[in-house]
DNA sequence: TATAGTTCCTCCCGTTGGGGGAGAGTCAAG
DNA sequence: CTTGACTCTCCCCCAACGGGAGGAACTATA
Protein backbone atom coordinates (compact mmCIF):
# COMPACT_ATOMS: atom_id res chain seq x y z
CA UNK A 1 0.00 0.00 0.00
CA UNK A 2 1.46 3.22 -0.85
CA UNK A 3 0.39 6.78 -0.08
CA UNK A 4 -0.29 9.11 -3.19
CA UNK A 5 3.08 10.69 -3.79
CA UNK A 6 4.91 7.62 -3.76
CA UNK A 7 2.39 6.11 -6.14
CA UNK A 8 2.52 9.10 -8.43
CA UNK A 9 6.37 8.63 -8.17
CA UNK A 10 6.31 4.60 -9.44
CA UNK A 11 3.87 5.40 -12.17
CA UNK A 12 5.13 8.53 -13.10
CA UNK A 13 1.50 10.19 -12.99
CA UNK A 14 1.34 13.61 -11.08
CA UNK A 15 -0.47 13.88 -7.73
CA UNK A 16 -3.23 16.09 -9.39
CA UNK A 17 -3.79 13.67 -11.83
CA UNK A 18 -4.53 10.23 -9.43
CA UNK A 19 -7.04 12.65 -7.54
CA UNK A 20 -9.05 13.61 -10.22
CA UNK A 21 -9.07 10.28 -11.82
CA UNK A 22 -10.22 9.22 -8.34
CA UNK A 23 -12.87 11.89 -8.01
CA UNK A 24 -13.78 11.17 -11.62
CA UNK A 25 -14.75 7.69 -10.56
CA UNK A 26 -11.89 5.89 -13.07
CA UNK A 27 -9.36 4.69 -10.65
CA UNK A 28 -10.55 5.13 -6.84
CA UNK A 29 -7.77 4.34 -4.51
CA UNK A 30 -7.47 0.68 -3.09
CA UNK A 31 -8.41 2.26 0.61
CA UNK A 32 -8.97 5.31 2.13
CA UNK A 33 -8.29 5.45 5.26
CA UNK A 34 -11.19 7.24 7.01
CA UNK A 35 -9.34 9.03 10.03
CA UNK A 36 -7.22 11.27 7.32
CA UNK A 37 -8.71 10.65 3.91
CA UNK A 38 -5.37 9.54 2.96
CA UNK A 39 -5.35 8.01 -0.28
CA UNK A 40 -3.50 4.36 -0.46
CA UNK A 41 -2.88 2.74 -3.52
CA UNK A 42 -1.33 -0.88 -4.63
CA UNK A 43 0.43 -1.92 -7.47
CA UNK A 44 -2.15 -4.05 -9.09
CA UNK A 45 -3.62 -0.46 -9.45
CA UNK A 46 -1.28 0.24 -12.18
CA UNK A 47 -2.68 -2.28 -14.10
CA UNK A 48 -5.83 0.04 -14.52
CA UNK A 49 -3.88 3.33 -14.37
CA UNK A 50 -1.54 1.83 -17.58
CA UNK A 51 -5.51 1.08 -19.16
CA UNK A 52 -6.43 4.58 -18.29
CA UNK A 53 -3.00 6.46 -19.73
CA UNK A 54 -3.59 4.23 -22.56
CA UNK A 55 -6.79 5.01 -23.71
CA UNK A 56 -6.01 8.66 -22.98
CA UNK A 57 -3.09 8.90 -25.00
CA UNK A 58 -4.93 7.45 -28.09
CA UNK A 59 -7.45 10.89 -27.22
CA UNK A 60 -10.09 9.37 -24.94
CA UNK A 61 -12.19 11.41 -23.12
CA UNK A 62 -12.27 11.01 -19.34
CA UNK A 63 -16.29 9.70 -20.13
CA UNK A 64 -15.11 7.52 -22.79
CA UNK A 65 -12.44 5.93 -21.01
CA UNK A 66 -15.20 5.32 -17.65
CA UNK A 67 -17.49 3.90 -20.35
CA UNK A 68 -14.88 1.47 -21.90
CA UNK A 69 -13.72 0.89 -18.49
CA UNK A 70 -17.25 0.09 -17.32
CA UNK A 71 -17.58 -2.60 -20.29
CA UNK A 72 -19.89 -0.62 -22.31
CA UNK A 73 -19.83 -1.61 -26.14
CA UNK A 74 -15.92 -0.96 -26.40
CA UNK A 75 -16.09 -1.76 -30.55
CA UNK A 76 -18.43 1.45 -31.34
CA UNK A 77 -16.32 3.65 -28.95
CA UNK A 78 -13.04 2.58 -30.79
CA UNK A 79 -14.27 3.12 -34.18
CA UNK A 80 -16.07 5.98 -33.81
CA UNK A 81 -12.85 7.51 -31.76
CA UNK A 82 -10.93 6.78 -35.04
CA UNK A 83 -13.12 8.62 -37.13
CA UNK A 84 -12.30 11.31 -34.76
CA UNK A 85 -8.88 11.20 -35.59
CA UNK A 86 -8.86 10.70 -38.92
CA UNK A 87 -11.14 14.25 -38.81
CA UNK A 88 -8.25 16.14 -36.61
CA UNK A 89 -6.04 14.56 -39.02
CA UNK A 90 -7.50 16.09 -42.26
CA UNK A 91 -8.34 18.95 -40.32
CA UNK A 92 -4.65 19.78 -39.46
CA UNK A 93 -3.42 18.62 -43.10
CA UNK A 94 -5.80 21.28 -43.77
CA UNK A 95 -4.34 23.81 -41.60
CA UNK A 96 -1.01 22.91 -43.00
CA UNK A 97 -1.81 23.18 -47.02
CA UNK A 98 -3.35 26.70 -46.21
CA UNK A 99 -0.24 28.06 -43.85
CA UNK A 100 1.98 26.71 -46.45
CA UNK A 101 -0.12 28.72 -49.27
CA UNK A 102 -0.36 32.23 -46.63
CA UNK A 103 3.59 31.55 -46.15
CA UNK A 104 3.98 31.80 -50.47
CA UNK A 105 1.91 34.32 -50.60
CA UNK A 106 3.24 36.94 -48.43
CA UNK A 107 6.83 35.70 -50.03
CA UNK A 108 5.21 37.12 -53.67
CA UNK A 109 4.15 39.87 -51.57
CA UNK A 110 0.75 40.20 -53.57
CA UNK A 111 -2.82 39.33 -52.88
CA UNK A 112 -2.62 40.22 -49.73
CA UNK A 113 -5.57 42.21 -50.04
CA UNK A 114 -7.52 39.13 -50.68
CA UNK A 115 -8.43 36.33 -47.57
CA UNK A 116 -10.11 33.03 -48.04
CA UNK A 117 -12.53 32.56 -45.25
CA UNK A 118 -14.52 28.68 -45.63
CA UNK A 119 -18.30 29.48 -44.75
CA UNK A 120 -21.50 27.64 -44.92
CA UNK A 121 -24.01 29.06 -46.63
CA UNK A 122 -27.70 28.80 -45.61
CA UNK A 123 -30.48 27.39 -47.51
CA UNK A 124 -32.80 30.11 -48.92
CA UNK A 125 -35.80 30.93 -51.08
CA UNK A 126 -34.50 32.55 -54.57
CA UNK A 127 -36.50 33.46 -57.71
CA UNK A 128 -34.12 33.40 -60.56
CA UNK A 129 -33.34 34.36 -63.86
CA UNK A 130 -30.68 32.57 -66.30
CA UNK A 131 -30.15 34.05 -69.25
CA UNK A 132 -26.94 35.12 -71.90
CA UNK A 133 -26.42 38.73 -71.77
CA UNK A 134 -23.50 40.51 -73.55
CA UNK A 135 -21.24 41.81 -70.14
CA UNK A 136 -20.95 43.38 -66.74
CA UNK A 137 -22.91 46.85 -67.57
CA UNK A 138 -26.14 44.70 -68.95
CA UNK A 139 -26.56 44.62 -65.17
CA UNK A 140 -27.86 47.45 -64.89
CA UNK A 141 -30.00 47.89 -66.76
CA UNK A 142 -31.46 43.83 -66.31
CA UNK A 143 -31.64 43.58 -62.99
CA UNK A 144 -34.19 46.08 -61.95
CA UNK A 145 -36.33 44.78 -64.42
CA UNK A 146 -36.56 41.81 -63.29
CA UNK A 147 -37.07 43.09 -59.53
CA UNK A 148 -39.38 45.16 -60.51
CA UNK A 149 -41.33 42.25 -62.74
CA UNK A 150 -41.21 39.97 -59.55
CA UNK A 151 -42.86 42.76 -57.20
CA UNK A 152 -45.63 43.12 -59.46
CA UNK A 153 -46.73 39.59 -60.27
CA UNK A 154 -45.98 38.96 -56.53
CA UNK A 155 -47.30 40.79 -53.71
CA UNK A 156 -46.50 40.19 -50.30
CA UNK A 157 -43.60 38.72 -51.48
CA UNK A 158 -40.11 40.47 -49.92
CA UNK A 159 -36.62 40.27 -50.33
CA UNK A 160 -34.79 38.98 -47.70
CA UNK A 161 -33.12 40.97 -44.98
CA UNK A 162 -29.86 41.75 -45.31
CA UNK A 163 -30.12 41.10 -48.81
CA UNK A 164 -28.35 37.95 -50.21
CA UNK A 165 -28.88 38.87 -53.95
CA UNK A 166 -26.09 37.38 -56.48
CA UNK A 167 -25.14 36.02 -59.44
CA UNK A 168 -24.49 32.57 -60.57
CA UNK A 169 -22.22 32.10 -63.37
CA UNK A 170 -22.71 28.58 -65.51
CA UNK A 171 -19.71 28.97 -68.12
CA UNK A 172 -16.95 27.07 -66.97
CA UNK A 173 -14.25 29.61 -67.34
CA UNK A 174 -14.34 33.15 -66.32
CA UNK A 175 -15.45 35.48 -69.13
CA UNK A 176 -16.21 39.35 -69.52
CA UNK A 177 -18.32 38.27 -72.73
CA UNK A 178 -21.84 36.51 -73.97
CA UNK A 179 -21.64 35.33 -70.10
CA UNK A 180 -24.10 32.52 -69.04
CA UNK A 181 -25.55 33.90 -65.89
CA UNK A 182 -28.14 33.59 -63.39
CA UNK A 183 -29.52 36.24 -61.60
CA UNK A 184 -31.05 34.99 -57.99
CA UNK A 185 -32.64 37.18 -55.26
CA UNK A 186 -33.35 35.53 -52.16
CA UNK A 187 -37.05 35.83 -50.76
CA UNK A 188 -39.24 35.44 -47.77
CA UNK A 189 -41.83 33.06 -49.67
CA UNK A 190 -42.43 31.36 -53.08
CA UNK A 191 -44.43 33.12 -56.00
CA UNK A 192 -45.10 32.39 -59.58
CA UNK A 193 -42.90 31.47 -62.22
CA UNK A 194 -43.32 33.32 -65.46
CA UNK A 195 -41.10 34.75 -68.26
CA UNK A 196 -38.33 32.80 -67.17
CA UNK A 197 -37.79 33.89 -63.47
CA UNK A 198 -38.29 30.94 -61.21
CA UNK A 199 -38.67 30.22 -57.82
CA UNK A 200 -36.35 27.49 -55.83
CA UNK A 201 -35.13 26.34 -53.03
CA UNK A 202 -31.35 26.66 -52.58
CA UNK A 203 -30.37 23.95 -50.34
CA UNK A 204 -26.90 24.99 -47.91
CA UNK A 205 -23.80 24.46 -49.19
CA UNK A 206 -20.31 24.71 -48.07
CA UNK A 207 -18.44 27.15 -49.92
CA UNK A 208 -14.72 29.22 -49.61
CA UNK A 209 -15.20 33.28 -49.98
CA UNK A 210 -13.51 36.04 -50.42
CA UNK A 211 -14.21 39.84 -50.65
CA UNK A 212 -13.74 42.07 -53.07
CA UNK A 213 -14.04 46.15 -52.93
CA UNK A 214 -13.89 48.37 -56.35
CA UNK A 215 -15.48 48.26 -59.68
CA UNK A 216 -16.49 45.23 -60.99
CA UNK A 217 -14.03 45.04 -63.77
CA UNK A 218 -11.29 44.29 -61.31
CA UNK A 219 -13.25 41.40 -60.32
CA UNK A 220 -10.99 39.01 -62.06
CA UNK A 221 -8.32 39.36 -59.84
CA UNK A 222 -10.37 38.48 -57.02
CA UNK A 223 -11.33 34.63 -58.89
CA UNK A 224 -7.84 34.25 -59.76
CA UNK A 225 -6.81 34.34 -56.23
CA UNK A 226 -9.99 32.48 -55.00
CA UNK A 227 -9.29 30.11 -58.11
CA UNK A 228 -5.84 29.44 -57.32
CA UNK A 229 -6.68 28.77 -53.88
CA UNK A 230 -9.04 26.07 -54.45
CA UNK A 231 -5.98 24.57 -56.64
CA UNK A 232 -3.13 24.73 -53.96
CA UNK A 233 -5.77 23.77 -50.91
CA UNK A 234 -6.85 20.74 -52.93
CA UNK A 235 -10.87 21.14 -53.23
CA UNK A 236 -12.49 21.22 -56.28
CA UNK A 237 -15.56 23.15 -57.27
CA UNK A 238 -19.01 21.71 -56.60
CA UNK A 239 -21.30 24.16 -57.47
CA UNK A 240 -20.81 27.24 -59.89
CA UNK A 241 -19.24 30.67 -58.72
CA UNK A 242 -21.75 33.10 -57.01
CA UNK A 243 -21.22 36.42 -56.84
CA UNK A 244 -22.97 38.31 -53.80
CA UNK A 245 -23.47 42.03 -53.87
CA UNK A 246 -23.29 43.95 -50.51
CA UNK A 247 -22.82 47.35 -51.56
CA UNK A 248 -23.06 48.90 -55.08
CA UNK A 249 -24.85 51.61 -57.38
CA UNK A 250 -27.87 51.24 -54.76
CA UNK A 251 -26.23 52.87 -51.65
CA UNK A 252 -22.86 53.71 -52.72
CA UNK A 253 -21.91 56.31 -55.42
CA UNK A 254 -18.33 55.58 -55.54
CA UNK A 255 -17.28 52.84 -57.21
CA UNK A 256 -14.05 52.16 -55.71
CA UNK A 257 -16.61 51.54 -52.75
CA UNK A 258 -18.14 48.76 -54.03
CA UNK A 259 -18.22 45.77 -51.97
CA UNK A 260 -18.70 41.86 -53.92
CA UNK A 261 -18.29 38.48 -51.87
CA UNK A 262 -17.66 35.69 -54.13
CA UNK A 263 -18.65 32.51 -53.13
CA UNK A 264 -17.29 29.15 -54.42
CA UNK A 265 -18.98 25.80 -53.53
CA UNK A 266 -16.07 23.19 -52.98
CA UNK A 267 -15.82 20.06 -51.76
CA UNK A 268 -12.32 18.97 -50.47
CA UNK A 269 -10.66 16.57 -53.69
CA UNK A 270 -10.41 12.63 -53.08
CA UNK B 1 -24.78 51.02 -40.19
CA UNK B 2 -25.44 47.66 -39.30
CA UNK B 3 -26.76 46.72 -36.22
CA UNK B 4 -25.24 43.33 -34.41
CA UNK B 5 -28.40 40.97 -35.72
CA UNK B 6 -28.24 42.01 -39.49
CA UNK B 7 -24.20 42.33 -38.91
CA UNK B 8 -24.16 38.58 -38.37
CA UNK B 9 -25.91 37.66 -40.99
CA UNK B 10 -23.63 39.23 -43.59
CA UNK B 11 -20.49 37.59 -42.27
CA UNK B 12 -22.41 34.52 -40.94
CA UNK B 13 -20.37 34.75 -37.68
CA UNK B 14 -22.69 34.15 -34.68
CA UNK B 15 -23.86 37.35 -32.45
CA UNK B 16 -21.68 35.58 -29.35
CA UNK B 17 -18.96 35.63 -31.52
CA UNK B 18 -19.26 39.63 -32.20
CA UNK B 19 -19.37 40.33 -28.75
CA UNK B 20 -16.49 38.04 -27.99
CA UNK B 21 -14.33 39.79 -30.26
CA UNK B 22 -15.03 43.06 -29.20
CA UNK B 23 -15.03 41.98 -25.76
CA UNK B 24 -11.47 40.31 -26.65
CA UNK B 25 -10.60 44.03 -28.79
CA UNK B 26 -9.99 41.89 -32.23
CA UNK B 27 -12.95 43.59 -33.76
CA UNK B 28 -14.57 46.78 -32.21
CA UNK B 29 -17.67 47.99 -33.69
CA UNK B 30 -17.64 50.98 -35.95
CA UNK B 31 -19.93 52.67 -33.29
CA UNK B 32 -21.65 51.96 -30.04
CA UNK B 33 -24.60 54.45 -29.33
CA UNK B 34 -23.97 55.38 -25.83
CA UNK B 35 -27.75 55.49 -25.22
CA UNK B 36 -28.61 51.81 -25.24
CA UNK B 37 -24.95 50.06 -25.60
CA UNK B 38 -26.01 49.00 -29.11
CA UNK B 39 -23.30 48.13 -31.35
CA UNK B 40 -23.22 49.38 -35.17
CA UNK B 41 -20.93 47.55 -37.44
CA UNK B 42 -20.23 48.59 -41.07
CA UNK B 43 -19.48 46.73 -44.37
CA UNK B 44 -15.78 47.94 -44.32
CA UNK B 45 -15.44 45.31 -41.44
CA UNK B 46 -15.88 42.66 -42.99
CA UNK B 47 -12.52 42.91 -44.19
CA UNK B 48 -11.28 42.70 -40.42
CA UNK B 49 -13.90 40.07 -39.61
CA UNK B 50 -12.56 38.01 -42.87
CA UNK B 51 -9.11 38.51 -41.76
CA UNK B 52 -9.83 37.02 -38.22
CA UNK B 53 -11.76 34.51 -39.33
CA UNK B 54 -9.14 32.78 -41.91
CA UNK B 55 -6.59 33.20 -38.86
CA UNK B 56 -9.14 31.21 -36.49
CA UNK B 57 -9.57 28.79 -39.11
CA UNK B 58 -6.02 28.11 -39.54
CA UNK B 59 -5.78 27.51 -35.73
CA UNK B 60 -4.32 30.95 -34.58
CA UNK B 61 -4.84 31.64 -30.81
CA UNK B 62 -7.15 35.17 -30.09
CA UNK B 63 -4.00 36.01 -28.30
CA UNK B 64 -2.22 35.34 -31.41
CA UNK B 65 -4.63 37.26 -33.49
CA UNK B 66 -4.52 40.21 -31.81
CA UNK B 67 -0.67 40.38 -32.27
CA UNK B 68 -1.03 39.84 -35.63
CA UNK B 69 -3.61 42.48 -36.04
CA UNK B 70 -1.50 44.66 -33.44
CA UNK B 71 1.60 44.19 -36.69
CA UNK B 72 4.20 42.46 -34.41
CA UNK B 73 6.54 39.77 -36.08
CA UNK B 74 4.11 38.11 -37.76
CA UNK B 75 7.01 36.06 -39.62
CA UNK B 76 7.84 34.33 -36.49
CA UNK B 77 4.08 33.37 -35.57
CA UNK B 78 3.69 31.94 -38.48
CA UNK B 79 6.53 29.53 -38.21
CA UNK B 80 5.40 29.06 -35.13
CA UNK B 81 2.00 27.91 -35.14
CA UNK B 82 3.44 25.66 -38.74
CA UNK B 83 5.39 23.82 -36.19
CA UNK B 84 2.41 23.79 -33.90
CA UNK B 85 0.33 22.26 -36.95
CA UNK B 86 2.86 19.70 -38.06
CA UNK B 87 3.33 18.37 -33.92
CA UNK B 88 -0.33 17.87 -33.94
CA UNK B 89 -0.68 15.81 -37.21
CA UNK B 90 2.20 13.83 -36.31
CA UNK B 91 0.00 13.18 -32.89
CA UNK B 92 -3.06 12.44 -34.34
CA UNK B 93 -1.39 10.12 -37.17
CA UNK B 94 0.23 8.51 -33.76
CA UNK B 95 -2.82 8.10 -32.59
CA UNK B 96 -4.62 6.62 -35.54
CA UNK B 97 -1.43 4.33 -35.73
CA UNK B 98 -2.08 3.10 -32.33
CA UNK B 99 -6.05 2.98 -32.40
CA UNK B 100 -5.08 0.98 -35.28
CA UNK B 101 -3.04 -1.51 -33.56
CA UNK B 102 -5.70 -2.22 -30.61
CA UNK B 103 -8.06 -2.65 -33.17
CA UNK B 104 -5.87 -5.43 -34.47
CA UNK B 105 -5.02 -6.82 -31.11
CA UNK B 106 -8.86 -7.10 -30.63
CA UNK B 107 -9.61 -8.73 -33.19
CA UNK B 108 -6.76 -11.30 -32.80
CA UNK B 109 -7.79 -11.66 -29.49
CA UNK B 110 -4.50 -12.00 -28.01
CA UNK B 111 -2.02 -9.70 -25.85
CA UNK B 112 -4.92 -7.73 -24.53
CA UNK B 113 -3.28 -8.29 -21.05
CA UNK B 114 -0.66 -5.46 -22.10
CA UNK B 115 -0.55 -2.01 -22.58
CA UNK B 116 1.51 0.04 -24.10
CA UNK B 117 2.31 3.84 -22.40
CA UNK B 118 4.68 6.37 -23.68
CA UNK B 119 6.26 7.84 -20.34
CA UNK B 120 8.71 10.56 -19.27
CA UNK B 121 11.44 8.68 -17.49
CA UNK B 122 13.33 11.18 -15.21
CA UNK B 123 16.95 11.45 -14.85
CA UNK B 124 18.56 9.80 -11.88
CA UNK B 125 22.34 8.93 -10.17
CA UNK B 126 22.30 4.82 -10.08
CA UNK B 127 25.55 2.76 -9.29
CA UNK B 128 26.02 0.10 -12.05
CA UNK B 129 27.55 -3.30 -12.99
CA UNK B 130 28.03 -4.50 -16.19
CA UNK B 131 28.26 -8.17 -16.53
CA UNK B 132 28.09 -11.30 -18.21
CA UNK B 133 25.34 -13.79 -16.80
CA UNK B 134 24.30 -17.46 -17.72
CA UNK B 135 20.76 -16.76 -16.86
CA UNK B 136 18.02 -15.34 -15.13
CA UNK B 137 18.13 -17.13 -12.10
CA UNK B 138 21.56 -15.99 -11.14
CA UNK B 139 19.69 -12.54 -10.29
CA UNK B 140 19.14 -13.75 -7.28
CA UNK B 141 22.43 -14.21 -5.87
CA UNK B 142 24.14 -11.57 -7.75
CA UNK B 143 21.83 -8.48 -6.78
CA UNK B 144 22.15 -8.61 -2.72
CA UNK B 145 25.65 -9.09 -3.15
CA UNK B 146 26.50 -6.11 -5.48
CA UNK B 147 23.71 -4.17 -2.84
CA UNK B 148 25.78 -5.32 0.16
CA UNK B 149 29.40 -4.12 -1.49
CA UNK B 150 27.99 -0.68 -2.54
CA UNK B 151 26.20 -0.12 1.26
CA UNK B 152 29.55 -1.50 3.13
CA UNK B 153 31.62 1.09 1.00
CA UNK B 154 29.62 4.65 0.88
CA UNK B 155 28.12 5.22 3.98
CA UNK B 156 25.82 7.40 3.73
CA UNK B 157 24.29 6.47 0.11
CA UNK B 158 20.61 5.23 0.21
CA UNK B 159 18.59 3.73 -2.39
CA UNK B 160 15.67 6.44 -3.64
CA UNK B 161 11.89 5.96 -2.48
CA UNK B 162 10.53 4.29 -4.34
CA UNK B 163 13.21 2.22 -5.32
CA UNK B 164 14.17 2.38 -9.46
CA UNK B 165 16.21 -0.81 -9.88
CA UNK B 166 16.53 -2.29 -12.70
CA UNK B 167 18.30 -4.07 -15.50
CA UNK B 168 19.14 -3.11 -18.40
CA UNK B 169 20.29 -5.45 -21.69
CA UNK B 170 22.58 -4.82 -23.91
CA UNK B 171 22.20 -7.73 -25.89
CA UNK B 172 20.80 -6.82 -29.85
CA UNK B 173 18.66 -9.46 -29.66
CA UNK B 174 16.22 -11.58 -26.84
CA UNK B 175 18.06 -13.92 -25.22
CA UNK B 176 18.00 -16.53 -21.61
CA UNK B 177 21.39 -17.55 -21.61
CA UNK B 178 24.90 -16.02 -21.26
CA UNK B 179 22.83 -12.18 -21.10
CA UNK B 180 25.57 -9.07 -21.09
CA UNK B 181 23.20 -7.02 -18.59
CA UNK B 182 23.99 -4.20 -16.93
CA UNK B 183 22.51 -4.04 -12.86
CA UNK B 184 21.31 -0.15 -11.95
CA UNK B 185 19.97 0.53 -8.57
CA UNK B 186 19.03 4.55 -7.86
CA UNK B 187 20.64 6.34 -5.44
CA UNK B 188 20.85 9.86 -4.37
CA UNK B 189 24.06 10.79 -4.37
CA UNK B 190 27.44 9.61 -6.13
CA UNK B 191 29.86 7.13 -4.22
CA UNK B 192 33.28 5.21 -4.65
CA UNK B 193 33.51 3.55 -7.80
CA UNK B 194 35.38 -0.18 -7.82
CA UNK B 195 35.07 -3.69 -8.63
CA UNK B 196 33.17 -3.18 -11.29
CA UNK B 197 30.74 -1.06 -9.73
CA UNK B 198 29.91 2.35 -11.23
CA UNK B 199 28.30 5.28 -10.40
CA UNK B 200 27.16 7.60 -12.93
CA UNK B 201 24.12 9.80 -13.87
CA UNK B 202 21.30 8.38 -16.38
CA UNK B 203 19.71 11.17 -18.27
CA UNK B 204 15.88 11.31 -18.76
CA UNK B 205 14.67 9.72 -21.76
CA UNK B 206 11.33 8.91 -23.85
CA UNK B 207 10.34 5.08 -23.43
CA UNK B 208 7.58 2.87 -24.13
CA UNK B 209 6.59 1.23 -21.26
CA UNK B 210 4.08 -2.03 -20.52
CA UNK B 211 3.86 -4.11 -17.20
CA UNK B 212 4.34 -7.83 -16.39
CA UNK B 213 2.85 -9.73 -13.51
CA UNK B 214 4.37 -12.91 -12.81
CA UNK B 215 7.29 -15.07 -13.34
CA UNK B 216 10.04 -14.09 -15.08
CA UNK B 217 10.13 -16.55 -17.50
CA UNK B 218 7.18 -15.64 -18.82
CA UNK B 219 8.58 -11.80 -19.76
CA UNK B 220 9.52 -13.11 -23.15
CA UNK B 221 5.35 -12.72 -24.09
CA UNK B 222 5.82 -8.68 -22.74
CA UNK B 223 8.87 -8.33 -24.79
CA UNK B 224 7.43 -10.13 -27.75
CA UNK B 225 4.08 -7.83 -27.45
CA UNK B 226 6.57 -4.06 -26.97
CA UNK B 227 8.51 -5.42 -29.59
CA UNK B 228 5.76 -5.57 -32.47
CA UNK B 229 4.40 -2.68 -30.64
CA UNK B 230 7.18 -0.55 -31.07
CA UNK B 231 7.23 -2.01 -35.22
CA UNK B 232 3.38 -1.25 -35.82
CA UNK B 233 3.87 2.32 -34.48
CA UNK B 234 6.67 3.59 -36.45
CA UNK B 235 9.27 4.02 -33.62
CA UNK B 236 12.75 2.65 -33.12
CA UNK B 237 14.69 1.76 -30.20
CA UNK B 238 17.04 4.19 -29.34
CA UNK B 239 18.85 2.57 -26.24
CA UNK B 240 18.43 -0.98 -24.68
CA UNK B 241 16.04 -2.15 -23.04
CA UNK B 242 15.09 -1.81 -19.24
CA UNK B 243 13.42 -4.05 -16.66
CA UNK B 244 12.69 -2.10 -13.56
CA UNK B 245 11.69 -4.33 -10.62
CA UNK B 246 8.38 -2.97 -8.65
CA UNK B 247 7.37 -6.33 -6.88
CA UNK B 248 9.10 -9.40 -6.77
CA UNK B 249 10.90 -12.09 -3.74
CA UNK B 250 11.68 -9.38 -1.82
CA UNK B 251 8.46 -8.44 -1.01
CA UNK B 252 6.15 -11.25 -2.61
CA UNK B 253 6.33 -15.40 -1.74
CA UNK B 254 4.54 -16.12 -4.94
CA UNK B 255 5.97 -15.35 -8.30
CA UNK B 256 2.59 -14.93 -9.52
CA UNK B 257 2.36 -11.61 -8.05
CA UNK B 258 5.69 -10.61 -8.91
CA UNK B 259 5.45 -7.09 -11.19
CA UNK B 260 8.15 -5.85 -13.49
CA UNK B 261 7.59 -2.92 -15.95
CA UNK B 262 9.68 -2.96 -18.86
CA UNK B 263 10.57 -0.08 -20.46
CA UNK B 264 12.15 0.85 -23.61
CA UNK B 265 13.68 4.04 -24.87
CA UNK B 266 12.12 5.23 -28.10
CA UNK B 267 12.47 7.59 -30.74
CA UNK B 268 9.88 8.06 -33.97
CA UNK B 269 11.46 6.45 -36.65
CA UNK B 270 12.47 9.22 -39.49
C1' DT C 1 -51.32 55.16 -28.26
C1' DA C 2 -51.28 50.57 -26.36
C1' DT C 3 -49.43 46.30 -26.99
C1' DA C 4 -47.00 42.45 -28.54
C1' DG C 5 -43.10 40.50 -30.66
C1' DT C 6 -38.44 40.95 -31.73
C1' DT C 7 -33.81 42.44 -30.87
C1' DC C 8 -30.43 44.00 -27.98
C1' DC C 9 -27.87 44.50 -23.67
C1' DT C 10 -25.15 42.64 -19.53
C1' DC C 11 -24.20 39.21 -16.42
C1' DC C 12 -23.36 34.29 -15.03
C1' DC C 13 -22.44 29.42 -15.72
C1' DG C 14 -20.81 25.47 -18.45
C1' DT C 15 -17.48 23.08 -21.31
C1' DT C 16 -11.83 19.66 -20.76
C1' DG C 17 -8.37 17.80 -17.97
C1' DG C 18 -6.24 18.90 -14.94
C1' DG C 19 -2.45 22.95 -12.71
C1' DG C 20 -1.52 26.32 -9.04
C1' DG C 21 -2.01 27.72 -4.68
C1' DA C 22 -4.22 28.63 0.09
C1' DG C 23 -5.03 27.00 4.53
C1' DA C 24 -5.22 23.35 7.56
C1' DG C 25 -4.45 18.75 9.29
C1' DT C 26 -1.06 14.70 9.66
C1' DC C 27 3.09 11.97 9.67
C1' DA C 28 8.01 10.73 10.60
C1' DA C 29 12.50 11.82 12.29
C1' DG C 30 15.60 14.02 15.36
C1' DC D 1 8.49 18.64 21.15
C1' DT D 2 9.57 20.62 17.07
C1' DT D 3 10.29 20.83 12.31
C1' DG D 4 9.88 19.74 7.68
C1' DA D 5 7.62 16.87 4.42
C1' DC D 6 3.14 15.04 3.04
C1' DT D 7 -1.62 15.10 2.43
C1' DC D 8 -6.23 16.78 2.52
C1' DT D 9 -10.16 19.87 0.64
C1' DC D 10 -11.60 23.93 -1.61
C1' DC D 11 -11.35 27.48 -4.97
C1' DC D 12 -9.82 29.78 -9.12
C1' DC D 13 -7.62 29.41 -13.79
C1' DC D 14 -7.17 28.12 -18.78
C1' DA D 15 -9.91 29.02 -24.60
C1' DA D 16 -13.42 30.32 -27.27
C1' DC D 17 -17.26 30.71 -27.17
C1' DG D 18 -22.71 28.65 -26.32
C1' DG D 19 -26.89 28.76 -23.45
C1' DG D 20 -29.89 31.11 -20.85
C1' DA D 21 -31.78 34.63 -17.40
C1' DG D 22 -33.47 39.09 -16.67
C1' DG D 23 -34.25 43.46 -18.28
C1' DA D 24 -34.28 47.45 -21.56
C1' DA D 25 -35.22 49.12 -26.10
C1' DC D 26 -36.82 49.03 -30.73
C1' DT D 27 -40.53 48.14 -34.34
C1' DA D 28 -44.89 47.02 -36.27
C1' DT D 29 -49.56 46.61 -35.94
C1' DA D 30 -54.27 47.48 -34.13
Amino acid sequence: MYKIGLFSKISKTTIKTLRYYDKEGLLKPEKIDRANNYRYYTTDQLFVLHRIISLRQIGFSIQEIRNILAGQNEDQMILQRKKEIEALLSQSSDQLSRINQYILEKKEGVMLQYQAVIKDLPECIVYSKRMRIPGYDSYFQIIPEIGAKVAASNPGIECTVPAYCFNIYHDKEYKEKDIDVEYCEAVNQFGKNEDGIIFKKIPSVKAVSTLHKGPYKNLGLAYSFIFRWIEENSYEISEPPRESYIDGIWNKENEADWLTEIQIPIRKKA
